[in-house]
Order: C-alpha cells, then sequence, then structure tokens
DNA sequence: ATTTATTCGGACAACTTGTATCCGATATAA
DNA sequence: TTATATCGGATACAAGTTGTCCGAATAAAT
C-alpha cells in the first residue's frame, strides 16, 4: 500500500505557493524546476488540485498557480484527496456473502466487523491529516530552516516572479 | 491508494480460526472454500501469515492452519503487516535535496516536516490497527451474528475437522 | 512401502494502477 | 500578433497486484 507521489510534491508545492506575496503565481513549469521534477507530470498535479478547489488556477502569460485559501485552511487530507480521490484504502468486498455458509443480503446492511475496524483506523488517519495545516508545517520550517537557504529561496523566488 | 484484498481475507480467515477447537487446524483450501475465494491464491497468503508468525502450519495429511498465539494477541496490524510489509505508506523522496535551492545532505538529517505529519498520521493508523484484536471483532461478531448463521456455520466446520 | 493430503517456494502470466510525455485547444498579458 | 500558461485527452511505459501452476518436502493413513 502505497501513496502516489504526487502527494508529496504538491506538498512542497503548495508549501512554496503559501510563502507568495500576495496576488502572485507560479507556473507548473516553476514549481517543478524548484525541485527537478518532471514539468509535465507535475503539470498534471496541478491540475487535480485545482480541480478540487484548493488551488487557483490563472491561464495566459504570467499566470500560474496560487493557493485558493490561507495556509490555515489547507491540510493535507485536502492533499491526499485531491491526488488520490477521498475512496478508503481498505474496500470490503463482503466475502461473507460468498460460499456455502452465506450470509444472506438482508443481514448485511451494517459493515462487518472486520470492516468497521479497519475504517475506524483510517478515519484516524485522516483526522491527522485533516489537523496538520500548511501553516502548522510553515511555521515549523521558519523554526528550523537555516538562514541561508531562507535566502536563497527568496532569491530564486524573486527570479521567477 | 489501496490496501491488498489479501487483508480481508486473512482477517475473515484468522477469525474463523479463532473459533477452532484447541489444536486443530484448517486447511487453506478450506479457508478459501468458506468464502469463495481462489484457493491458490489464498494459500499464499496463508503462507505469509505462517512466515510473519502469526500462524502456525502443519504439513501433510490432516494438517493445516491455526493460530500461532490467543485471538486477544493477533492485531489487525500483524495482519496488515504480515501481508503487505510493514513500509510506511508515504515514502519521502527527499525532494528537498533536489534542483536549484537544493538542501545540502547534511542539513537533511531529519526528515523534512511534511514527511513527518505523513508519519504522524500514518502512527496514528498503525495504533488504532494495533489496538483492535481479533478478540475484540470476535466478542462483536457474538452480539451480531443471528443463532442460525452460528449453528451453519458450526455445521460445516465439523464437517472440515 | 505406497498413497494421499498438505504446506512451501518459485516461476510465471494477466490485469490494474501509477508514472510520465505529448499535443491541440483555450485563455491572457505584453 | 506573439509568447506564455492552463486544460483535457490520448497514449506509452513501469510497477504492483492478482492469480495460477508446478515440483519439492512432509506427514498421516492404508
Amino acid at each position: 500500500m502505497r501513496m502516489s507521489e504526487g502527494v508529496e510534491w504538491t506538498a512542497h508545492a503548495c508549501a512554496l505557493l503559501a510563502v507568495l506575496p500576495d496576488g502572485k503565481g507560479l507556473s507548473a513549469a516553476a514549481l517543478a524546476e524548484l525541485n527537478a521534477l518532471p514539468p509535465a507530470y507535475m503539470a498534471k498535479h496541478m491540475q487535480a488540485l485545482a480541480k478540487a478547489g484548493v488551488v487557483v488556477s490563472v491561464r495566459g502569460a504570467g499566470g500560474g498557480y496560487r493557493l485558493a485559501r490561507p495556509a490555515a485552511e489547507v491540510s493535507l487530507w485536502d492533499l491526499v484527496e485531491a491526488i488520490e480521490g477521498g475512496e478508503p484504502a481498505f474496500r470490503c468486498t463482503e466475502i461473507r456473502q460468498n460460499g456455502p455458509c452465506a450470509s444472506p443480503p438482508k443481514d448485511c446492511k451494517q459493515p462487518c466487523q472486520i470492516a468497521s475496524a479497519f475504517h475506524r483506523a483510517e478515519q484516524a488517519w485522516r483526522t491527522a491529516l485533516r489537523q496538520s495545516t500548511l501553516a502548522d508545517i510553515l511555521a515549523e520550517l521558519a523554526r528550523k530552516q537555516t538562514p541561508a537557504r531562507r535566502a536563497e529561496l527568496r532569491n530564486w523566488l524573486e527570479s521567477k516572479l
């Protein structure tokens, strides 16, 4: 069970978008360049975020992507949902309704105990992701990032705006 | 991101093994038959559980699988770990070390904030799975299962022992 | 001893999903 | 009009999942 790399890519991308000057945007190509990622594929992922309403896209020259709302209101779950879709990892296939001792459908209106347990566990996972916002990540980053790297990034950014 | 169906299959299988008379086992073929699953593939999954020490296998005529320890000591996480391997779903590929503003390796001895957040979320998921044991599942099942189905299952079981 | 029932391990094929590219259409600022 | 971007679809390729098969090892029953 592995999560798409697109989630990691877009998380880093959004962390950058969150520190952009107001009203400015960055192109998918620039976001890809910063971390040496395949530009075309990065663009695909950004489209998914736009479709999900996490970022706003501006077409045409000077366009690009910017966050659709404040960093405190963008959670990691929003990104996972946008890139991977919101379906649960555990999908009950109702095997209890198969075989010689099959449960009749009328007894299967509630999920079985096994499915319930897995869904509870995933709920805990989603809750943790929902509680973890871009703002949290940036705040921690601000404490740990070296001033040197901070300046380097600011320089690069200016060349792209 | 989807979990292997083998986890669902083996969870149901282990729930059955847990109610077996002491010392008795069930063949992979029987476990597959009960839920109309592909026998060869079910056998593969049971091998994985045996390798992980969740069940004990007995070769030869009259052999089969039985739980390696009490149902209260077998968690859903044990099954996920056995079938899928224990690797996290989110794998950090350290893209911060790439591109024009790459962080030098010496600044990357600790996981980045994004990776940390995802790992915390997965930790919550694993904890929930570890706390959910076969014994819990059977206890709830005992409360909700109809007596009719209970008897049906017992009959089928006796024909296989 | 031989037969029968069973797990074990590996090889292998089919199918599905994830990764990645490219192109034509559309939109917009300069 | 040109250069720059996103958007959506088509397509190719890589990797993982699902599923089967077979030979070897093991053990009980005949």
